[in-house]
DNA sequence: TTAATATGTAACTATTTGGTTACATATTAA
DNA sequence: TTAATATGTAACCAAATAGTTACATATTAA
């Protein structure tokens, strides 16, 4: 009933999931304006690899990249992140978060529940 | 030279990194308290698939999972989310990634650059 | 021009991931 | 108890991903 593969955000998400990537913009972030090679240097992986990785971040527009002669320089872009944090970040998401940290801490030592947020009941119905 | 593999966010990114998951996220934000098998109806994928990408998330911290009965109640968790927009999200990445946004700007239009934030050069460096 | 440099892409392979069917367990209703 | 319900795991297969080597292009230095 849903759609998986048309969420606009795809690109994103997909360049976050891997380590090294995530290394890389920690990396650009503390060295605006580094070159490639550089930024390869960073990691025992492949030139090839890092180059790889680089492209997915910048189709993400998690990097941005300023070519200059043989050169390309890079600089991270936060509004993507930015994005992450406004899809499910709200004040009930907030509200909610820190009752349910209440909530656990309680059922940690085996106290009653005085939460007034109850489960909502409208998603509780059986189909057909 | 690094370690891409002891990330301690990489379960909470390898979560948000499937499109099927992230819908799953937005629809317990907006059904608190659903049973799995609600989040279930709402997919084309099996139960069971589902049921791993639960699995997944719970694993993240992303879903909090309260047992009751033969049901399980479950709840979103931003805490996560902030995480990730802490990771990258200070002072200076949002100062640079307006400047570069006002920079982009400028190089579609075809206008001169007057940036007055150059590229470090501590990390052009030949190795060797 | 010629050589070295900086970077990128194409093709291929090993690993990981996502989905399934089959099976198992625990709770509630009859 | 017996049946239906809600949920979860194991084993397996197809698809996607991450890495490699080989090759290509453009810029700068000699």
């Amino acid at each position: 009933m849903n759609h998986p593969t048309d969420d606009p955000m795809d690109n994103i998400f997909h360049a976050l999931a891997h380590g090294v990537r995530r290394e890389i913009l920690d990396y650009v972030l503390a060295h605006p304006g580094c070159f490639s090679g550089n930024i390869a240097e960073q990691f025992e992986i492949s030139r090839i690899g890092v180059s790889k990785h680089i492209k997915i971040l910048h189709k993400a527009e998690l990097l941005v990249i300023e070519k200059s002669g043989r050169n390309s320089l890079h600089y991270f872009n936060a509004v993507p992140i930015q994005m992450i944090y406004d899809r499910w970040t709200n004040e009930y998401s907030q509200f909610f978060a820190s009752k349910l940290n209440a909530f656990k801490l309680q059922l940690e030592s085996n106290q009653e529940s005085n939460m007034d947020s109850e489960p909502t009941e409208d998603c509780h119905e059986k189909t057909a």
